[in-house]
DNA sequence: CTTTTTACTGAATTCTGATTCAATAATACA
DNA sequence: TGTATTATTGAATCAGAATTCAGTAAAAAG
């Protein structure tokens, strides 16, 4: 016999996320992921079916990751529903911040995958969505937001915001940081961008 | 001589734009688009130089028409920030009214492109973000928006938020209707999900 | 130390689909 | 009508890259 040496596996998913998020889907190449992976090129086919795998796989985990912290965050009783917008907003960056490469990923391919792979991703999606709007919704009725809020339409907003600047952050981290970055979505989810109205210490309404 | 009958160029785009809304830019195979356009394989040569030429020009024609009406908006003096906005995100939506294909493409193989052919695209998208930010600085400068709000962040939000939905709508146009998504987006992006304080007629506040 | 079993390799195969181009058709012009 | 010029065709070519597999290496078992 003879046993597996090191964990070929996880270097070669390591691998297909780096090169995946520089070239593309179609433009990497199973031979340039196997090189940077430290393998043979036949190795990548011991361990996953074949490229389009590679990525579900990469997906697959990446899904799980997101829908356990919502889950959480859904069963957090303590919270209003206010912070678990804004904890769902930042479990989202959680995911990311050290990995841009993962968010290019994340962000360029899964239309591909939501074509090829209608399944298993819709459903992801779809249940993901589903978990944003259930928190819009249960805010409305505990009179937290605005009662004339569209739930699917807020959530699927703030999804492809997020999306956007996720994107834009992967392509060239320095131009923003992470942090600033949901300091001001959660700004904007909330506030929106006309001033709002504040109480002066009098009762009237101030600019 | 002979001259050329028909806008072929014109049915090779339309069918071009179809097809890869459909199958996705790489899995659109020319000699579909050509069926689909009602002439032969080689003919789609003579008409672009290539496959990516056929998306490049696709989405040229598109950048423009936007280009051109945002110019045209950031030309009109009668209307304030708010107004201006609201507008811009109006016409992102005229563009795509009734071409769900066409959104489709731009949502979808727009990271592609950028990957591909860097120099213009790079260049629409970054202009049309600029124009979006320069609104949102203006606005806040007149004291109509927020000061604290961060233009770039916000634009780029809002501009993913849009894709998404325009996304979400292309795939199923009937789940909601585009009028709906305008109205709640500008309802989002002016004033959030929290709930407003309002005058009441006593000058009072109100929940 | 030999045998057996499983892991790994990477050059060769295969397939797919973009692109080409020799042949043909249509129109203009003399 | 005949000839020149340009447009169009679509089967054949070609390239590129995913996938395979015969061969080799390493570890375990005896």
């Amino acid at each position: 016999m003879r046993r597996r040496t090191g964990d070929k596996e996880r270097w070669i998913t390591a691998a297909a996320m780096k090169i995946f998020a520089r070239e593309g889907f179609h433009g990497a190449k199973i031979t340039s992921i196997a090189k940077e992976a430290g393998v043979a090129t036949g190795s990548v086919y011991l361990y996953f079916a074949n490229k389009e795998g590679l990525l579900q796989h990469i997906f697959s985990e990446l899904w799980q990751a997101m829908h356990a912290s919502f889950q959480d965050l859904l069963l957090r009783k303590e919270l209003t529903e206010k912070e678990r917008i804004e904890h769902l907003i930042d479990s989202i960056f959680d995911l990311f911040a050290d990995r841009p490469a993962l968010a290019l990923l994340f962000v360029n391919e899964q239309p591909y995958l939501l074509r090829e792979a209608p399944g298993e991703m819709m459903y992801h999606y779809v249940d993901f969505l589903r978990m944003g709007e259930q928190v819009v919704r249960s805010g409305i009725g505990k009179g937290e937001f605005s009662p004339d809020m569209h739930p699917r339409v807020f959530t699927n907003f703030v999804f492809g915001g997020i999306r956007q600047l996720l994107q834009q952050w992967a392509r060239a981290p320095r131009q923003f940081p992470l942090y600033v970055i949901r300091t001001e979505i959660k700004r904007i989810v909330m506030q929106g961008l006309l001033p709002r109205a504040v109480l002066n210490p009098a009762g009237n309404v101030r600019a």
